[in-house]
DNA sequence: TGTCAATGTTTTGCGCGCAAAATATTTCCA
DNA sequence: TGGAAATATTTTGCGCGCAAAACATTGACA
């Protein structure tokens, strides 16, 4: 076809880029579906096992996740009862997430995933 | 909160993997706007402008997409008239990609491309 | 004090990404 | 030859990912 190199050796880069996340994303997959998360709520999660009793704003920069994206993804772990979301007191613009007994109980079964993950991964490839 | 090591560190491999990729389609949208294309539609004519002429299994392999994400894609790019989607005559279960003059043509355009993102990148990490 | 800009969050709309089920066609083989 | 298994593609349903617009609340300052 046409053979301008640019088209063809560069953009394997991104690509790479890109099939390597999708790879991992359905690697977590089976053992995400266990703790009955998708790979966003699952970072989102991690994000508040670290610290929670944050402002959306604040997960929007440690996740780096768009807030329109943000916004749905907290209703659904809402509505599983790991989080509440409830509008601060000093500044009615904002809301605070806030962790459930649920929600910090569900860190411990967390904990076994990545090493399962890593064992995956080593095999895979 | 959890101060358990595998639900932080471990995993910011994963989470900057993931935002990695986010962040690279980001930079490639403003450039793909110009050609019309999503990303995934850019990567689709990648394959297609190394080689075309073949069926959706063949794209299904060397893209990496998923075959029920690649039959919208295709004819997105079908009705952008970048390319044909025929029956093939040897086995009517099968689809023939070819692409149209036009889609052929875009090719020159996008030889621009990746060398912005080049730039791009650089500046911006 | 009113009003206008800034800030924080939600909504809307479109395009993936993918598992699972559905559909169409061909192959295999008893 | 008939019919089950295999193969190729499409459809369905749900959850992102994100730009742009909408909304709510606060701050600034004339």
């Amino acid at each position: 076809m046409t053979d301008i190199p640019a088209l063809k050796l560069k953009n394997q880069i991104c690509h790479s880029l890109y099939s390597a996340t999708n790879a991992l994303i359905r690697a977590y997959r089976p053992l995400l579906d266990q703790l009955g998360l998708t790979y966003a709520q699952y970072l989102v999660m991690l994000a508040l096992w670290d610290e929670d009793k944050v402002i959306i704003k604040n997960l929007v920069l440690r996740t780096r996740f768009d807030a329109g994206t943000l916004t749905p993804i907290l209703k659904r772990l809402e509505s599983k009862q790991l989080l509440t979301i409830a509008k601060s007191s000093n500044d009615s613009r904002q809301k605070v997430i806030v962790l459930t007994s649920q929600g910090k109980k569900l860190a411990e079964c967390a904990k076994k995933t990545p090493d399962n993950i890593t064992s995956q991964i080593a095999m895979s490839q």
